[in-house]
DNA sequence: TGGGATTATATGGGCGTCAATGGGTATATG
DNA sequence: CATATACCCATTGACGCCCATATAATCCCA
């Protein structure tokens, strides 16, 4: 599988060590499986994070904003310059910046949510909540959830 | 046949391994046998599973919605956080998360249900229930039905 | 075509491997 | 030199892989 898919919920240890899931791991490309990239969610107070190579991927998707826009500036700020690369070592383990525990309330464990091609970090009690308002929101749009989940090629 | 059908009543051993039916499996593409997906279903407590190619598919209309609107968090969140990916060992069997286990009140018999392009997995009675209780709605409308079953391609 | 033989399916269990986690020590970087 | 981080090793429990068996389905040949 080549998505990031479902939730797990790891530990921080004293030394604010995380294991990024193993599932998660598998996503990377062989080639850096020991570099993610870390940034402020826009949306939410968590934490988005996927494998280097989607970098190009959030240029491309911000440079569709029309550029003289306000908004442009914005993500392009927003999103750019709150960047970081953090290592994973051997055991998979990576560090949540400090500035990014604070900006999520995170403590002392992280839960991990599958979102396709990126992933989702929340502090655990947040996180599970917004799963939950989530899916409120789309069941009453049930056509639109149906068409996505049962359209047949 | 490419198509999930029938109704299977599997027990869950100690371990909690569970047989995928053999019929079911001869529906998964050859090259991903070993691998299916399950999420909840939005309308029952059941769980709905198929190949990995549909998630593949879901994915694809996912990615293609506005990325930075609101509706794309949700289907994201509600879609890739909820679903699990499961392997299927070289016995046909897999593990069903004690969360879904919750769930759909499944404890050690599992019933699965052919949907056609995916599978349901119920608790036995609840799913037999299911069963009566869909036709006889369905009998009340006997027009539609027969519109069914008889239309030729 | 009947009945024994072969194959497949559902199920049970042993055991090795891997993932998550903990901690000690070296190394780097300011 | 002090703090943070990477590397190495250890532990535990879960899971995957392998082998085994019983029952059911299929085959095959006299």
């Amino acid at each position: 599988m080549d998505l990031f898919v479902s939730k797990f919920f790891n530990k921080i240890d004293k030394k604010g060590r995380v294991s990024l899931p193993s599932s998660f791991r598998n996503v990377l490309p062989k080639a850096n499986r020991n570099e993610i990239i870390l940034y402020k969610s826009i949306k939410s107070p968590s934490i988005e994070g996927c494998g280097v190579g989607r970098l190009k991927e959030i240029a491309k998707r911000i440079n569709n904003l029309d550029f003289f826009s306000e908004d442009y500036d914005d993500f392009s700020t927003s999103i750019f310059s709150e960047i970081v690369t953090t290592n994973v070592d051997k055991e998979g383990r990576f560090l949540i910046p400090e500035e990014l525990k604070l900006y999520t309330g995170i403590k002392t464990e992280a839960a991990f949510f599958g979102q396709g091609h990126f992933f989702q970090i929340w502090e655990p009690k947040q996180g599970l909540k917004n799963t939950e308002d989530s899916r409120r929101r789309l069941l009453k749009e049930k056509k639109s959830l149906r068409m996505i989940l049962t359209q047949q090629k």
